[in-house]
DNA sequence: GGTAAGACGTA
DNA sequence: CGTACGTCTTACCT
């Protein structure tokens, strides 16, 4: 599980409810509190691992008739893999949601939870905070633990029927040979973390300030009076009540103020501080959100920035980063590669990154099994030129950069699952001219349009669509008879497949990697995944045998019916990667 | 102190 | 009324 533990570790059973207002679910964990930089690491059934920083803990508590068990029985002191391994079945019995394993079971379906197998099997009822009459979390929870504590062989059965379930589903293997090697891989890039230089941030929040102030300024002017542009409503009474600019948009309350709504008001009605208002929002989120926040994250111990990579949140089998998000770091306009210039390697290093090009629209000509995207990545050609010659029946060179980019349009809309009205307000073009736009492109893609009425085919009939290791996404409400959720669901059904089968390969291929890494010949270590994207940071000298070994792993992680390509750059920065 | 809504950053 | 996330701010709740 784990081998190499630095500091002081302390064991403990805790109780993690979440709030009442997302059912007041319980959630329990094994607790292994160490030193900086990760905090408190709670392994969940199996390994399942819920990480958490100790001061963003709700709420720890030793359950009492828990406790009891634990002492009784001879669990701690030696190793934590033995420990776990012990705990295991109280821990699966009162897991609720968000794990792993009722995720692979269901991810769909996030109120049908372990915790409700455990409560069925054992005529329990599972402790809900907000209960009438209830004590807060802690008494429910110590009491069906207890309770759960005697009735330790029913637990166990549970075990062999979350094992069942997995077996049923075809998802042993996924769970067995993907998810849980993952576990190790994920946490050693959380310990890396990655250098962040807070002074190249700092000198940029001193000219964000400045620049955000003579904004605020001009708009006041303009404005006619002072408020607070970060207030969606204010400024929302400004532009609409008192300036009388047309309403472009509504917003379930009030009057829409989004970046689409202020570009019209800027070119189609001239209303020059619309501009303004846009800018500053871009920089007022970029100084919120990156400037001022990380340099506040890193690590006092290790001085660099750990962010926590979460297992089992998303619908479709991606990873989420939180604390901070570092898959969402800048990197379109000149202020965000700003930001990333602060991103960098140590000394005598380079930071590499690796992304899958075009890697869903190559998913989809694989799922699809389309001749012509096939052909198309086998010759390397720009794809969405290649799409858009195809649609329009014109040679390539006469592909004009906006063709081209409605061709793209399409591509991701298909990826999407869009339909003629999204992509007519994509295009900026009516409903009836989008239709034929997209008859022309399923006229030229046969395969994507049997592809995609195939996902919805077995949406219906299975209740649920799968990516190509098999993992499942429920879609209920498939058979809803509320048109918008119905629809919804559909689009889901095309999606899914493709950006989790995209998960699936990228998982697949950090194990790779991180099994050559291992075996001791390279220093080079993986920081980052950002879905497509995989960053290291290496010795120097490592760069170019890093580069080789990591194309090699990520194009060879599965055998598609395309090519897989891979890019490579490296740099000193994250800014500056060539 | 907690949450909803609006907005916006990434793939 | 194209997918998947996380975080910020304001505004309003208890």
């Amino acid at each position: 599980m784990r081998e190499a533990l630095s500091g002081p570790e302390r064991l403990a059973v805790a109780v993690l409810s979440e709030p009442a207002s997302s059912g007041g679910a319980t959630l329990l964990g094994v607790a292994l509190t160490r030193a900086e930089p990760r905090g408190p690491v709670f392994y969940l059934p199996v390994g399942h691992r819920y990480l958490c920083c100790p001061d963003q803990l709700p709420l720890s508590t030793v359950v009492p008739g828990l406790g009891d068990l634990l002492a009784a029985r001879p669990l701690i002191g030696h190793d934590l893999k033995s420990t776990v391994k012990a705990l295991h079945p109280l821990v699966l019995a009162l897991c609720h949601d968000t794990m792993l394993a009722s995720y692979l079971l269901n991810p769909g379906r996030r109120n049908h939870s372990l915790a409700e197998l455990a409560a069925e099997h054992l005529g329990l009822q599972i402790p809900v905070a907000d209960g009438p009459g209830s004590d807060p979390e802690q008494r429910p929870v110590a009491d069906a633990a207890a309770r759960l504590a005697r009735e330790l062989d029913v637990v166990l059965s549970l075990e062999r029927l979350f094992d069942d379930r997995l077996a049923q589903a075809g998802l042993t293997k996924l769970f067995a040979q993907v998810e849980m090697p993952l576990i190790p891989v994920l946490d050693g890039m959380e310990r890396a973390g990655i250098l962040v230089d807070p002074e190249v941030l700092a000198a940029l929040g001193q000219e964000l300030a400045t620049e955000l102030a003579a904004l605020e300024g001009k708009i006041h002017l303009l404005c006619g009076e002072t408020f607070n542009v970060n207030s969606p409503a204010q400024l929302s009474r400004i532009l609409f009540e008192k300036l009388k600019c047309p309403v472009i948009r509504r917003t379930k309350t009030g009057y829409s103020t989004d970046s689409d709504v202020l570009l019209s008001l800027e070119h189609d009605h001239k209303v020059e501080v619309a501009r303004h208002v846009n800018e500053y929002r871009h920089l007022a989120k970029l100084k919120g959100t990156y400037v001022d926040a990380l340099p506040r994250l890193i690590s006092p111990t290790t001085g660099r920035l750990h962010t926590t990579f979460n297992q089992v949140v998303t619908a479709t089998g991606r990873l989420s980063s939180v604390d901070p998000n570092l898959q969402n770091i800048p990197v379109r306009t000149p202020v965000g590669m700003r930001i990333r210039r602060a991103f960098h390697a140590p000394p005598g290093h380079l930071l590499l990154s690796a992304d899958y090009s075009q890697i869903e629209l190559r998913i989809l000509a694989h799922l699809a099994d389309s001749g012509f995207l096939k052909a198309a990545f086998a010759r390397d050609d720009d794809i969405h030129r290649r799409t858009a010659a195809r649609m329009f029946g014109m040679a390539e060179d006469q592909v004009t950069p906006d063709v081209r980019s409605r061709a793209k349009a399409i591509n991701f809309g298909i990826l999407y699952g869009m339909s003629a009205y999204g992509l007519s307000r994509e295009v900026g073009i009516s409903q009836d001219e989008a239709r034929v736009f997209m008859d022309q492109y399923f006229a030229q893609f046969p395969e994507v349009r049997t592809y995609i009425d195939q996902q919805l085919k077995r949406a219906r009939e299975n209740g649920f669509v799968t990516t190509l290791t098999g993992r499942r996404r429920y879609l209920p409400q498939i058979q809803s008879t509320n048109g918008n959720e119905r629809s919804f669901a559909e689009r889901t059904a095309v999606n899914t497949p493709v950006q989790g089968s995209a998960a699936d390969l990228i998982k697949i291929a950090m194990l790779a990697v991180h099994r050559r890494l291992a075996d001791g010949r390279f220093r080079a270590r993986m920081l980052l995944q950002i879905h497509d994207e995989l960053v290291f940071e290496v010795p120097e000298e490592e760069a170019g045998p890093l580069s080789d070994l990591v194309k090699i792993e990520m194009e060879r992680a599965m055998t598609l019916a395309v090519n897989i390509r891979v890019d490579l750059k490296a740099g000193r920065s994250w800014a500056d990667l060539k």
